[in-house]
DNA sequence: GACGATACAACTACACCGTAAGCCTGTCAA
DNA sequence: TTGACAGGCTTACGGTGTAGTTGTATCGTC
């Protein structure tokens, strides 16, 4: 019988693996040692707890948005990888509360804040502006990311259940409510995707270059 | 000695107390219990259980945030109540991650969501555009304050130890992200206020509204 | 005033959680 | 062959949410 079974990154593996399958309540010492055929345990050897799996399986995560290239244009650099963040935070559905409430970023997602804030200050941003820039874009992509996973119509039911959902949850109380979840629910889908504020921001962001505003 | 020391709102005042001062992890149904001079399992009479107290708090703290009148001009009852949710939200550094995660909204936020939406259908916005307005907006508020609130630098430090911490957080490697660190931590103060992102949106919106752009 | 109904708090118990401390054993260098 | 030690195992502790059951204070009725 072989005795390394584990290893750091074999556990975050088998961790994101289980979060992605049954949900991150689902990722437990001892329900992770299971899944490796292991006791608990023995994951501390290579592990420091749980704390350093969050923050291990959030970086995983981060590792797989794209990161631009130096010499993109600032708008289309900016775009892409908000898009990119939350595709994969959309791929790992617990993941934007986990990154939310980590405190410190783990490499992947230094690197990609790194490859941003350098883009911006190229484009000429000053460094505040760049600091609100980030913070705005950012913003907008995690928050919307969190209402998306927490929308609580289940887009792929039938349309008829979903209208009896939202008459029930909305009744007569909330007549503009109502109009906009039969909207969301019944019509060609959500009309609503991440790129209408994150252009919006742009939009704002370019006319804010342009203008030479300074602090 | 008096029979009925239990209420849902006697439970859910106390729950709110013990998440602003001890933080939402010191909700527990035994503490709570204890801090009411009650056996935990005496709650589940006033309450279905743990997931009930939070959205029970949840909805606690969305009443604080103010409904803009009907007749108001959109774009500033739409800033107002959005910078009022924000405030709201820091008051209670717990309630955006608990409310991010819960799916069903309370009365409160539901009177809030409802009392936006009807404004921005008055103003002549589309359904869906309403949506998306809501949606951006939105998201800008909860992610701003969530990331606030993860803002590893305590902004209350001295600013010395501020700039070691933010040598040490991002060493030589990623020479960008430490100017912004020190100008966040060393400078005076954080020059990102919510409402950068929030008047780029509002101005888009205005735009949009403006131009009669259809779906 | 007495009594039965009812509401509500308490208790016990169960299945989980993270992890501290110590043990045991397979592996490998000397 | 021996000894060190890395690394997985065991036990234990104090916490969690909550199902099920028991005890009792209060109230309406006579």
């Amino acid at each position: 019988m072989p005795r390394r079974k584990l290893t750091r990154d074999l556990i975050l593996g088998a961790a994101l693996r289980l979060a992605d399958e049954d949900g991150i309540q689902a990722v437990s010492m001892r329900r992770l040692g299971q899944a490796m055929s292991v006791e608990a345990m023995s994951l501390y050897k290579h592990v420091s707890g749980k704390e350093d799996i969050l923050d291990g399986i959030s970086d995983l995560v981060m590792l797989e948005v794209e990161v631009p290239a130096r010499d993109q244009a600032w708008r289309t650099a900016v775009r892409q990888s908000a898009i990119s963040t939350h595709q994969a935070l959309l791929r790992h559905p617990w993941a934007s509360a986990v990154l939310e409430s980590r405190r410190n970023p783990g490499p992947a997602r230094m690197r990609y804040l790194d490859a941003v804030v350098s883009i911006l200050r190229d484009a000429g941003f000053s460094l505040p502006d760049v600091a609100r820039a980030f913070m705005a874009v950012d913003s907008h992509v995690y928050g919307f990311t969190l209402q998306v996973l927490a929308w609580p119509f289940d887009l792929r039911d039938a349309p008829e259940e979903a209208k009896v959902l939202a008459d029930d949850t909305f009744g007569d109380a909330f007549p503009g409510l109502r109009a906009m979840a039969e909207l969301a629910v019944i019509g060609p889908g959500v009309p609503v995707e991440i790129e209408f504020g994150l252009d919006l921001l742009l939009d704002g962001l370019e006319r804010r270059l342009a203008s030479g505003a300074v602090d």
